[in-house]
DNA sequence: GCATATTGACTGGACTGTCAATCAAAAATA
DNA sequence: TATTTTTGATTGACAGTCCAGTCAATATGC
């Protein structure tokens, strides 16, 4: 096959010029599935090979085995590593938001358009890993429960809005229409010939969600004053 | 690599018993499309073979390239086939549904879950794609027109509706959302591990619709009765 | 000096693309 | 109509390439 005609190799060395020859087990594999999700997103699943993550972290083909056993054992260690960020992310930014539903929908859609998670290289592995996963059931089974966790706290979040705000909703549709939006986003923000920036997609969902809790958000998000009118906080 | 333990070999021939010998270009060239459809759903695209394509079509190996040159043509080919397909569908949807953006709304989403154009293979085989798209400008390139054609359509459908409601939203952000939402769930519909039905997906959609325009959509679909209580029907 | 990380050449397997031979249908000829 | 020729689709063996995984040799830190 005469594909790669512009070879287009990685650039060498994502870190600075030198780096400890020995590092210690877990930093060296932190390494390699940064480079990975670098290589995922440059050159699409079908043509990530363990050379060019190798070349990409600075560090030789073998090295990869060496920590890894094996390729598939490497790309599954980088899905579960972007799930446990994913998740970490959005559990952080509940904690920290006050306990009361509009809040924490707030903060839970801002959370995935976080510059941390948000990077066009962790889209495009994301990408990359959905269109393996149906083919790949152990892909679904090593994150199912995370997505589980996000479903069921998006679900309540919908519930007690919908309570609050007496709308006339199914709030696990509205729940359900809010997730998919910020998946279908995601997709849209690589698919697009003209991608459009993060701002702009975390303002699509915003629309969606003010479209669902028109008492609660407006395009512009949070609406801030709702305990003036007389609404309980909480 | 060891991954192919159980092979998984792809079962003969989708085609009854027994195809001619010989077949038109066209009838051949469609056949091996179909089948890289199969193929792709099945095994991703990582892992689609020209033999598996070969063996799933009950024709030889050697015949793929005499017909597609090479395989990355071949995928071109089948790329450009599903979405001509999609375009034909939600096309001839919006040209059966009378003139109005209530109607049309309505069409076109439903033309989305249509049993046509909504099968596994088909989505497995679009999410393949998607998920190597970033890294082959020219899958973007060859399918870039027809979406924006569907965005420009479901934009102006979404002006018009809104006009007509009175609804205080940005229709640009409304189609975005139901654009996305569209994708969000065919996504769904297949990540997920209890993939919920076509039927299913709908519903999510049209809950959104009423979510935006809730004087023309209700949780069942098209509120028909719009034109009793004094609205022009048009 | 010992243990362990790292390198890079090497191997075997899988897959793409080629091509000469084959074969069935259509056209030409008797 | 029966027989031969032509045409072009179809086959499968083969060559060349790419890449994952191995391993003996080497470098490094303790």
């Amino acid at each position: 096959m005469k594909l790669n005609v512009m070879p287009q190799i990685a650039e060498r060395a994502i870190e600075p010029a030198r780096l400890p020859r020995k590092l210690s087990r877990d930093a060296r594999r932190r390494q390699l599935v940064e480079a990975t999700i670098e290589v995922l997103g440059e050159r699409g699943y079908s043509r990530t090979t363990l050379s060019e993550v190798a070349i990409k972290a600075g560090l030789s083909h073998g090295l990869v085995n060496f920590h890894f056993q094996s390729k598939e054992k490497l790309l599954i260690e980088t899905l579960l590593f972007l799930a446990e960020e994913y998740r970490a992310n959005w559990t952080a930014a509940l904690a920290s938001a006050p306990d009361d539903p509009q809040c924490q929908l707030d903060a839970l859609l801002r959370a995935d358009f976080n510059a941390a998670i948000c990077t066009p290289a962790r889209l495009f592995a994301w990408c990359s890993f959905w269109g393996e996963a149906q083919a790949r059931p152990i892909y679904q089974e090593r994150c199912g429960s995370n997505d589980e966790l996000y479903i069921k706290m998006l679900e309540g979040i919908c519930t007690r809005l919908v309570d609050q705000g007496e709308y006339g909703v199914d709030p696990l549709q509205a729940a359900r229409v809010l997730r998919v939006t910020v998946e279908g986003v995601w997709l849209d923000m690589m698919t697009m010939s003209d991608p459009y920036a993060r701002n702009e997609g975390l303002k699509t969902v915003i629309a969606c969600a003010s479209a669902f809790f028109p008492n609660h958000f407006d395009a512009n998000g949070l609406i801030e004053d709702r305990q003036a009118f007389g609404n309980v906080f909480r």
